[in-house]
DNA sequence: TATTGTTATACTCTATAACTATA
DNA sequence: TATAGTTATAGAGTATAACAATA
């Protein structure tokens, strides 16, 4: 009986312990996405340009992005549109590097300035908690 | 100057600590995804399993869930397809609970036994790790 | 032969709205 | 009138596979 009982509250305790990362995740998107709305900008293209701190070709943004390549291409043309980034020839001339134009440079500020205002880990947690997160968060990833 | 600095520092501290965030409940997600897997279950499945430690509406089903009402009736018909759950009629004659069967019970303690021992919360963090864990979480969700 | 970016397409997940039966 | 569950459908998000240009 006892291992039943065991298994039974550690799954308790996996799943409450789990619920609140997947949840805390969750509204961590949620007030990343609210913030790129406010900028009238779709989250696809706010996490783009926020990792656009440098040209990169497309290849490496879906690895950024986690994402398939054949999804950057849709990006790329979106940011373009809106006269956000530009696709410039790289040295290799299959690849092409996106890059954030002086209007996209601008945008990607105000994010920063957005999202350091409203990010739950900056809102909630003082420096010395965010000093005890940061170990707890970096051996769940076994690092 | 010092203002554009310290909104880049800290979107880059928010943007780590986020993104260890993310990348943890996505892990946990893909470990349950794979403990579901190897019993054959889907993860919706598994997870519908997992809260039915007593019979419970499926209104109250979806809520757990954070889901839609309209998607339980699909799960319900799963479960009930494989024998793992049953529909019961509740008092309110409007309302049907969904029922764990024998075979459903074992189901759930095999899973339980799995998340037990994969659960990234319990395989890579010891119990003071898991108790300072907590309460920095619960301060994220404003708890 | 392998890789980059592109395109068209298909799939998964989830929500919405309309319907029924009860309350 | 409002609510529980059902059904059909539509939308967002993402992946797959085939293709052209280049290595």
């Amino acid at each position: 009986m006892e291992a039943v009982t065991s298994s039974e509250q550690r799954l308790r305790e996996a799943g409450e312990l789990s619920g609140l990362l997947v949840r805390i995740a969750e509204e961590s998107k949620a007030v990343f996405a609210r913030t790129s709305d406010e900028l009238g900008l779709p989250v696809h293209l706010a996490r783009a340009v926020v990792n656009l701190d440098e040209p990169i070709p497309m290849r490496e943004l879906a690895a950024l992005l986690a994402c398939d390549r054949s999804n950057i291409t849709g990006i790329a043309d979106q940011l373009q549109e809106r006269g956000l980034a530009e696709r410039v020839p790289g040295q290799d001339r299959r690849v092409k590097l996106l890059r954030l134009t002086p209007t996209g440079w601008q945008l990607r500020q105000n994010i920063s300035e957005k999202v350091s205002a409203s990010a739950l880990v900056l809102q909630r947690l003082d420096d010395d908690q965010r000093a005890q997160l940061r170990p707890l968060l970096q051996a769940l990833l076994g690092e």
